[in-house]
DNA sequence: TATTGTTATACTCTATAACTATA
DNA sequence: TATAGTTATAGAGTATAACAATA
């Protein structure tokens, strides 16, 4: 089993080593509990973090291909055809031939996955507040925009 | 294959939507490409993110078995094994056993493990160079100090 | 009886290549 | 010839359980 996520139970005299001083390691560390603890969340829906993202943007105001999600999304085409098929099964998406570009499948959303998206929406927030607690409300807007330029 | 890393191509329309938004997002995200570009960097000596953090504790100041590695990288007692095993066939670290509980093994850094790490973690400073360089220099520091209080 | 390290196994995630249908 | 989606497959990465040595 992996060991209990947040406080390192003792091992607080390591939080000043040059490890700890890594961007790559905090950064891989704060997405890991974060994503655990979204997971932990939305396995009530029965939904990883990857499927919300792709129902997120399915729900947008936008009307994306699969290649462009995956593109956006840096996932493999093929593994967008998975989540694909997952949401599409459950009735949260559809997918409708690009009639300009009759090889390209265009994302819509169905009524009952703008239902399922407020659901998980959420509860993505309340693991966020879990995960950012630690952080006062301008620290977290202040994350978010380091974090945006970062990503983008 | 997975698709281009960093600007989504054309896709610029995206980074108003709710998901970009979304800290558990912009983490995984963040995280993802910080560690891609690490890794890039670390194939010059044959080395993974997982092997440079162990490498990393082993060189400090602190003797940790397996146990405490575990416990303080997320990593599973196995996956430690895994990655010893590695390290150690490199001549890089020795396995101890503890004197004082013969059941722990303590992890000691070699002359040849020291080097190592100091190579790597030049490499690991190039990329998280090219990793944050969108943001100043007082960017990167409130990053760190942010995600060092989400991640512990 | 409990714990450390180890091994084995399965399951998820990711990467790669080949196929189809369209362009 | 090239591209979008799909399928199949193999490789990492992760999770779980059982075992030997030690406590």
């Amino acid at each position: 089993m992996t060991p209990s996520p947040d406080p390192p139970a003792g091992l607080e005299r390591l939080l000043g080593t040059d490890l700890t001083a890594e961007p790559v390691f905090l950064m891989a560390r704060a997405a890991s509990t974060g994503s655990s603890a979204a997971n932990k969340q939305l396995a009530e829906l029965d939904l990883k973090v990857r499927h919300y993202s792709v129902l997120a943007l399915a729900c947008g105001e936008e009307r994306l291909t699969q290649r462009e999600l995956s593109q956006f999304l840096v996932l493999d085409p093929s593994q967008i055809v998975a989540i694909l098929d997952e949401l599409e099964r459950r009735g949260a998406v559809e997918r409708r031939t690009d009639p300009r570009d009759r090889r390209s499948k265009v994302i819509a959303p169905t009524p009952a996955g703008r239902n399922l998206y407020a659901q998980a929406k959420a509860l993505v927030g309340v693991s966020t507040s879990e995960s950012l607690s630690p952080l006062s409300d301008e620290e977290r807007q202040e994350l978010s925009r380091l974090l945006r330029k970062v990503a983008f």
